[in-house]
DNA sequence: TGCATGTTTGGAATGATTACAAACAACAGC
DNA sequence: GCTGTTGTTTGTAATCATTCCAAACATGCA
């Protein structure tokens, strides 16, 4: 398990952000977990370990600040907490009903690029389907 | 403006729900707005004028009961609140970042129909899109 | 050293949604 | 017509994620 802290506070530093010993953190945990969808809570949650004095506000709005710099997407897909991921390259997800997991999905989309539809100026793209993961089929299909 | 109420009782009761005053004219009130995309709060805020003694609460419980009868969508798109629309058909959306509105998307996407997906359980396919909308666009453009 | 600017912090406020318990309505059996 | 049962509605209180706010901090620069 490496740490590769190199370059994030580059990163942060090129969107214009002052790379504070906070944003590095969080946007550290992020950077190890890049598969996985966190909560805000969940991040300071984590944190709690090594930063314990790490407020839930400053969670908030350094993630704030990385989705508005384009370092961090969004995902409103369960309607009721925001999810985080470093990454901004457009995928899609699936929502298991049962555990509540996002997963990623690779699908191809003929619609994952566009910047245009209709006349109107597209400048994100979500796509995501809920259902169950295959874990949670075979617990039920074992029990 | 015709009133067509006619067989909203009957779709109601087709789901095993109890057609009662208030969940026909909530639903009236859905059908009678197809193309838009409203909040609990919207829907009570109309309702308001004809049915001032129609709670809150029964018209988030109704929109709750319709939603697991099939009969509606929920839309979790914002992220701040959830918009309803009386149809189960699926199809896209554009959330203008501008007005707030929720508009339609007539596309087409090979993934609208799935019911499964690198062997999870697909139930419901959620896209759409944020951006700006035409209306928007020109009032940029004209200022 | 002193100031200006941006960041962090904890606590209070906000706002959408749900929980709860009492009042109601519909209906079947008596 | 009463009575019990069941599901629905209602208002209020509670919940919970997120934002607001003002004070404390940090950093870099005159
Ligand atoms: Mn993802
Ligand atoms: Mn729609
Ligand atoms: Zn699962
Ligand atoms: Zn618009």
């Amino acid at each position: 398990m490496i740490t590769n802290n190199s370059g994030l506070k580059e990163v942060i530093a090129s969107r214009g952000l002052k790379p504070t010993a906070q944003r590095i953190i969080i946007l550290d945990h992020l950077a190890r977990n890049m598969k996985k969808h966190l909560t805000a809570e969940q991040i300071h949650g984590a944190m709690r370990k090594k930063t314990p004095m790490l407020s839930l506000t400053t969670v908030y709005n350094t993630l704030n600040s990385f989705v508005d710099a384009g370092l961090v997407t969004a995902l409103t897909i369960t309607g009721t907490e925001v999810r985080y991921e470093y990454t901004t390259v457009s995928h899609h997800h699936l929502l298991c009903k049962h555990c509540g997991r996002i997963i990623d999905i690779e699908i191809q989309c003929p619609n994952a690029e566009r910047k245009s539809i209709n006349g109107y100026r597209v400048d994100e793209v979500h796509g995501y389907f809920k259902g169950v993961c295959r874990d949670c089929m075979n617990k039920e299909h074992n029990q």
